[in-house]
DNA sequence: TATGAATGAGCTTTCATTCAT
DNA sequence: TATGAATGAAAGCTCATTCAT
């Protein structure tokens, strides 16, 4: 329905990753059954398997494409120095990164159970943990540590919390970016005497324009 | 072996509780089969179903042990007048809680997707909103709001990517309560002048005995 | 049908085996589905999960009742000394354990294939080697040690070539087994040297009452 | 590798009946799947079918060619006379085409279920009972019969149960072949007065009253 | 307060086979 | 002389659940 079987050759594959990803992301994977996903495609279960040998397959197949974003965010991150500019341009690309990754990020967020028992390093965890080490400088005083950390996670969270707030949805990525670009400051402000040395400048700068 | 079979008597009940609550957290609610409960207590499938009705019957239970704590502190906060004071009480009341709380939340991470299609104000996504909601102040800039759920969203999130850190646990609530209460000082700066106007009050208070 | 319900109850379990034993050796293992099994039992599939935890553990457990004989026969050979009276008695023992054991042969016969992959040991052919070795003598010349295994695996394949001949069972059976003894004498003619020196002693000897 | 593409050019069909005589010998019929053999040739399921109509055809086209030496052998049997010497060299033209032939018998003996059920006279079976027929004398005694059927089935069980033992395999064969030999003259030393009762006797009495 | 025995529905997966290209 | 893409049927297996005892 809406498209025809001619226009649907050759990227079979591609749409049981657009069902699959959208039904892991509504019901969870282990709920979600071959059967409905081939339903949805009306194809048979049988199709499925041509494409991905097993259940397993495509949820790997999808986080991967879902997660390369993020490695690349990763990648770019590792190759810059240490400076509170990447970590404030880190964070920025991050939150721009999150706007149309909201899809995914629900995706995760279902099937973290289903997810923790792949390889290694094959997690959302591990690089939700390899971002925040980004952020995060080990030196620092256990505060400014969980202020970089929350920089990150304040993002997933607030975003989610805010779902039913009814406000401009840019209107909204922007205040939260202000929040994490703001905890991002206090965190470094000990260590960047340059930025925190008016005497009685509050550890918080008023970030006028945050974006 | 650990408990006798005497000393089983009567708390079958409870126990299944116990060990769904594991393997729950642990796995999942879909992934974990009552086979599987029914073994780890060495007891028959048939039992549980002496105690339990059906197996989301399990998982309400489960949900509404781990809930009751939380209910109260919503309850104890919408008695409460809704000062910057009570807003801070509420997120050391809450820190406190999440403490001895950590099982049941990785619980209800796990279990989000099993949990949405129960009653309407029975998941915790209810309780985590109402509780935002007592810590936000829907008249204020949207920044402020953000701040105000992070401060209690902060106080999760945190305390799971610090899992890793090799530091003192206690110290490293505390670090994450005080980033939390100064973010809640934060949100309500504007709207107290009172407590921001003095020209060297930092919009921080040292919270000196924060715990 | 032919049993009631009723009748049924508590002996399941050797019902299961008496079916698959008789399509596994009508069909192969791989051939017969546990749905077969099932509905000639007038149960459902599950119900097979009850007794057995998969269907190779079926395979096994029918295996296991039929070799236990085998396994008794050996062991009371390992026992007695390697003389020709004992391997003279293992040969008719053996004779006499195959008679109603057919049907297992036969099931042995269909499904090596699916059995060469159990845990060594487990195996007919490792029976069947163990028997042959107490029949055959290391020193002895090429010839006679074939002549010894023969004794053993002429009564299978005769056995079962002559399924086709009409004549009485038990006349073929001994028929068979004094062929059998017949290569065992042959096989020990040499090393006997006061039994077959004697220039009229047969190297047979008389064994009036072989059955 | 081992074999380029180019070599590769026009003996598909016999490179299909090649991988699948091995894996039907090793796994048995029913467990081998088109799969397994597609993937070992690097070709698709779907050439199989190029090839030849169905599974079933790819077995009966093993058999059949695997069977032509044994049907010439028949065949040149049913044309001489019902004599010793006939016998004998059809006891040893056999032993000579086990030789190497050896991965087919395994073959043979595998999937015996899996070709029972083909067209009559198709059978491994029924070329052997065929066989058998040639050294058999109906009319002779029971025993004899069984020493004339057991002439041939000891080559095959012989050949198998040496498997394992470390002497050199042409040495096995003639050992065997001469034991093969020996039972053939037992058999027809009733009837072949003028083969038996040379002086010089052989080392097999003529057991007069063996039973 | 449990167990033994079973069921019906559904699961993931594999199979032999087909057919347009 | 093949392949890419798919199918219909069935396989082995697991699950939550029931009920007489």
């Amino acid at each position: 329905m809406g498209s025809t079987p001619q226009a649907r050759r050759g990227d079979t594959r591609q749409r049981i990753q657009d069902v699959a990803l959208e039904l892991f992301g509504e019901q969870g994977y282990e709920k979600t059954s071959l059967r409905e996903i081939a339903e949805r495609l009306e194809v048979t279960k049988a199709a499925l398997y041509y494409h991905f040998k097993t259940k397993e397959d495509i949820l790997i197949s999808i986080f991967q494409d879902l997660a390369r974003p993020l490695d690349e965010l990763l990648d770019w991150g590792r190759g810059q120095p240490r400076t509170l500019e990447t970590k404030q341009e880190l964070v920025r690309r991050y939150s721009l990164a999150l706007e149309n990754a909201l899809p995914l990020f629900r995706f995760m967020q279902q099937n973290q159970a289903a997810m923790s028992h792949l390889r290694p390093g094959e997690t959302l965890k591990d690089r939700m943990l390899a971002m925040s080490d980004l952020l995060r400088d080990p030196e620092a005083p256990l505060t400014d540590q969980v202020r970089g950390l929350s920089a990150l996670f304040v993002m997933h969270t607030a975003q989610f919390a805010m779902q039913h707030l009814e406000a401009d949805p840019e209107e909204k990525r922007k205040a939260i970016l202000e929040v994490a670009l703001d905890l991002l400051a206090q965190a470094n402000a000990r260590e960047k005497p340059g930025a925190s040395e008016a005497p009685d400048a509050p550890n918080i700068p008023d970030t006028p324009d945050a974006r």
